[in-house]
DNA sequence: CTGTGCATGTAACATGTTACATGATTCA
DNA sequence: TGAATCATGTAACATGTTACATGCACAG
């Protein structure tokens, strides 16, 4: 008991919790995940390959998923890995329990609030590049919205979340410029 | 040249630049420093102080600021620290120069993609909460801008951000609450 | 026959958290 | 006198990224 490599029974890395919501709705290989990390998880949780294919082989070894090795109707062969019961009870418990507040880290506000040290222009330069940089995000996520429906809530949800959230950073990016177009220096 | 020790000639980690940020308007304790990121900064950057403390170091080791030792009014004696001419120097660069749209990672809306495990009351009961906590926290930020006037247009700002963050989160829970009450299940 | 996408993997490094550790001062 | 706040610091651990490495298959 106590062993230092097993993970102190119960408190498993987010990560591999995002991987088995992955494999929740269909069976994935590591190199899918990694690709559905970048468009449907864009603003929920995403990481390099590098991570995945570890972390997939741990919860492999921990009974949650299954893996079958296909020989690669183009490429190379691939583990396509898919749900266990196992796998699925600890995805449900997951899901049912609540977790912290998530913390934020974005440079941009704290670039915001040194603006004094700028010039006008210079300031209303970059806040005018965030802002297009959100733009092309939301319609990306308005893309993605359009070829959803109500019949599947939840990846149209996760969706919603990105669309809502880009249109306030937008929001107030414009609070920004407007502030700084304002002022007196 | 190549120093391992040495960060490679400009690329600063993030931290230290959040640091400059915080001194730039006040001199600060490194246990202000602390303080001031779990509020001001409470989205945009914030760091525990065992992360803080040798941060600083560095930073004053590469002449960024200057500290000077006080017996503390009331408890032990701290480090106060201030900006030099170079911090100040490397704060306005950072400034001025972009980065890239922040990473996010929130648990929370990975299980909203996943609510077809839980029954609908659970899915319902998790939703409010994480609505109120997000309300407890716009109430803060809302509390916070009362205090602050369009004369100082940087904390101002900052906390706008989380104010409309908020409200988006909130509109979301919002939609997420509708849509589990209408699914058939 | 070369670039691009598919597909997996490892090692070194970066950056943070948690827990441990210390000690003064103030207030009840 | 004992808890709360001020104030700093270290060591072990967690978790990720970047760069390096390999190799197939298809399109142009």
């Amino acid at each position: 008991m106590g062993n230092l490599k097993e993970t102190k029974a119960g408190k498993e890395k987010p990560l591999k919790h995002v991987l088995l919501a992955g494999i929740h709705s269909q069976p994935r290989s590591g190199y899918e995940l990694t690709k559905w990390m970048q468009v449907a998880g864009q603003h929920c949780w995403s990481v390099e390959h590098s991570s995945v294919y570890p972390a997939l082989r741990e919860l492999e070894a921990d009974g949650f998923i299954q893996s079958e090795r296909l020989p690669g109707t183009r490429g190379p062969e691939r583990s396509i890995y898919s749900m266990t019961v196992a796998g699925r009870e600890k995805l449900t418990a997951w899901v049912a329990k609540g977790s912290p507040r998530p913390a934020i880290k974005d440079e941009q506000i704290l670039r915001v609030l040194c603006f004094d040290l700028l010039s006008r222009e210079t300031a209303l330069q970059q806040i005018r590049e965030v802002r297009a940089d959100h733009q092309a995000q939301l319609e990306f996520f308005l893309a993605r919205q359009a070829t959803l429906g109500e019949h599947q809530p939840g990846p149209l949800l996760v969706t919603r979340r990105g669309v809502l959230a880009e249109q306030a950073y937008i929001a107030w990016c414009d609070e920004v410029e407007e502030m700084v177009t304002r002022r007196s220096a």
